[in-house]
DNA sequence: ATCAAAAGATTTAATATTAAACTATTTAAA
DNA sequence: TTTAAATAGTTTAATATTAAATCTTTTGAT
């Protein structure tokens, strides 16, 4: 069981990015399985995160701005909120200015619902505040914010 | 159009933790597109995913290992491996010191494959590195390697 | 030696996601 | 004003993944 042998990118800067998105990805799954897991059974990831907008970004959005927002398709936005609006979690209105937009807000019922799993998730990240500084934490932060703008930006450019 | 609204973690540490883990999610929900978009057509990430481990790590692997090492289930990496062999990428033999284990190997035409992919990473790559300083990028993915290894001990504790 | 439990892999059923087709509405160019 | 193109959202079909059940083989306790 030998680990570690050598790579095949020819430049060293190659092969330290993609080290580097590696390790981002095995981090978001490992880190996505651990927070669904205390997550209630009948709510997901993605549910959560729609919930957690309202509360974090702005009051209403269109589903188009919350599929944006979450990188994913408009289909699969359209689930996520048909689910949600199943539970009574969001309110789903047409909107009065424009026939082909509509207008998502959460209801108090989901604002409770999204309060209970910030206090399921906040023993988590309690203890991994323990063990790393938050004064790293920050600064890791800030430099992943700089990746992450990048990507977002180069996805609009030509390809 | 607001955007940024107080959170409502009580302890700033949390809300630190819970914004390094959101940033580490949506980059690697982007460069998993962006790595999709420019892999063959019949070759998902998953797929280069073992590909590449042939390559990385060792020359062999049980199911189960490789599993493990992706943090998927071993439904899923039954999947991924039968459309590999499908392929004739990779192939799956019985273990002769064991009747309930497999062992699979990278074939050659699996190894060109996997070349090919990484031909086609490299300049999304290129790209990448010339924006950002490597010793930055090597010293992140320092940092990182410490979050993913509490993580990874992280699910094997009791909870 | 026997047998219960564990381990490795697969199958099944359900869900989440995607790409692509489609419907309806709005915009803007002729 | 008409109409082609763009925009917003939904639906559909296919795929990837998961959890749980199942099957087989191995391990280990007695």
């Amino acid at each position: 069981m030998k680990e570690s042998r050598k790579s095949s990118f020819r430049a060293g800067g190659i092969e330290s990015c993609f080290t580097y998105f590696n390790e981002i990805s095995i981090i978001a799954q490992l880190a996505n399985t651990m927070f669904e897991r205390v997550l209630p059974d009948e709510m997901t990831q993605s549910q959560f995160g729609v919930l957690n907008w309202f509360v974090r970004v702005d009051t209403e959005a269109t589903p188009g701005r919350l599929a944006a927002a979450f990188q994913v398709t408009p289909g699969a936005m359209t689930n996520t909120l048909k689910r949600l609006e199943s539970r009574q979690l969001v309110r789903i209105e047409a909107d009065s200015t424009s026939g082909r937009r509509k207008i998502v807000t959460q209801t108090p019922k989901g604002r409770v619902a999204r309060d209970d799993c910030v206090a399921r998730l906040a023993p988590l990240l309690e203890e991994f505040a323990a063990e790393f500084p938050v004064k790293g934490i920050e600064r890791d932060t800030r430099s992943l914010a700089r990746t992450r703008q990048y990507l977002d930006e180069y996805r609009y450019r030509d390809h």
